[in-house]
DNA sequence: TAGATTGTTAATCGATTAACAATC
DNA sequence: TAGATTGTTAATCGATTAACAATC
């Protein structure tokens, strides 16, 4: 990427706002707009002005005095540090039914991850199809793997055989596993990066205000 | 809750960590642990050990001295905190893959949340059943939630009906809305409380990470 | 040119960590 | 009592905001 300081560090204050900026330009591209100030999308997200211009001058200058920013071209840029250019390819272990919702969401083609292949370990779902994937026995994996150049692991399996699995994909070369089972898995100073979604958490967070909304 | 200090604000960074520590308080009770140290939790959890003292006493004394802190009437604390004990009652909207998936995980239950019933608008799916929940028409939402005291919404509809469906259950006095479309829902001064899933934003954290230990 | 808005530095604010007295 | 570990204050660190010169 030819953004300045590739060097030092990102902070993940940062890291977690992109996406969400991604969204914010996703929708401003599709609505036909054309150019954007901080100002402007400040308000839109409910942040700062301050705060994009400082996070979009972690990576470069993306803007233009006196103009603000080129709605396209931003989207590009940080399309681009998201990775979302770079064409990752993944499959689904786990063919239940959160592999299924995710498979039917378009979530990974706009994030520009090319969903390839499910895999499961019941006979009943093995060999089926689902919205054009095709349902592997998850003893063709490492074949397929390889032969597929697959970057990423999606594990929606049950939570024992987690920790099992994501050894396996990390020995087979996969880059990145996003983890949905409810166990926390990390692989220190691995190129094999992990993503652990706790969606539970987010459940608790509800309650909390929930709970504290009520106190008042 | 005879916690302390119950009126000035907890700060966010405070309240994102709190279901984490409830998840590992909650497996070192099933593994029959009586007491844990800061110090010792704080090496389970890769945090430090000053870090969960702060965190502990913004809702008060836990611990003891020369002890640590009783693992058992910590967790129930922590439980207390983030609405657990509330037994709060939560519908799912939308019974395509992901209401599913939700319905048959332990997260709920865990929680201290009880589902009650799906409902969706296909006539194939209404009239069903899963996992014990009985899957209704949208149209007797207000009838079954008014019946039957629900306080949460899970929303995992198509996101275009999101906001319209928002609006309905606020103004059916239903206090949390768990948003699973990926439109960002807010409710500003209203005693109705939306958290967001951004399922999409974690995935690209994931490439992201990909992404940037690829150019080392 | 004048107006607008960025990029960036400096100031502020808040969160994390360190340290230690209190106390079990 | 001596040892351990909390609760809490003070110090440090980092992140956010404000301000403004640079510049389109």
């Amino acid at each position: 990427m030819e953004t300045k300081n590739s060097n030092y560090r990102i902070s993940s204050a940062v890291i977690k706002r992109l996406p969400r900026y991604f969204r914010y330009l996703r929708e401003l591209l599709e609505g036909g707009r054309m150019r954007i100030s901080s100002g402007e999308l400040s308000k839109m997200m409910n942040v700062t002005a301050s705060q994009i211009r400082q996070d979009l001058n972690c990576f470069g200058g993306f803007g233009q005095q006196g103009y603000g920013y080129n709605v396209k071209y931003l989207y590009g840029k940080i399309s681009e540090i998201l990775g979302v250019e770079q064409g990752y390819k993944a499959v689904i272990i786990g063919a239940g039914h959160l592999g299924l919702a995710l498979v039917g969401s378009p979530m990974f083609a706009k994030r520009g991850v090319t969903l390839s292949a499910l895999f499961d370990n019941s006979t009943e779902l093995v060999g089926g199809e689902y919205g054009n994937l095709h349902i592997y026995d998850i003893s063709e994996l490492e074949a397929y793997i390889k032969e597929n150049g697959i970057n990423i692991a999606v594990l929606t399996l049950p939570r024992a055989y987690a920790k099992e699995m994501a050894e396996r994909l990390k020995n087979l070369g996969v880059k990145g596993i996003w983890n949905f089972t409810n166990i926390e898995l990390n692989f220190e100073d691995s190129d094999t990066v992990v993503q652990n979604v706790h969606i539970g958490d987010s459940l608790m967070q509800l309650t909390y205000r929930m709970n504290s909304n009520e106190e008042k």
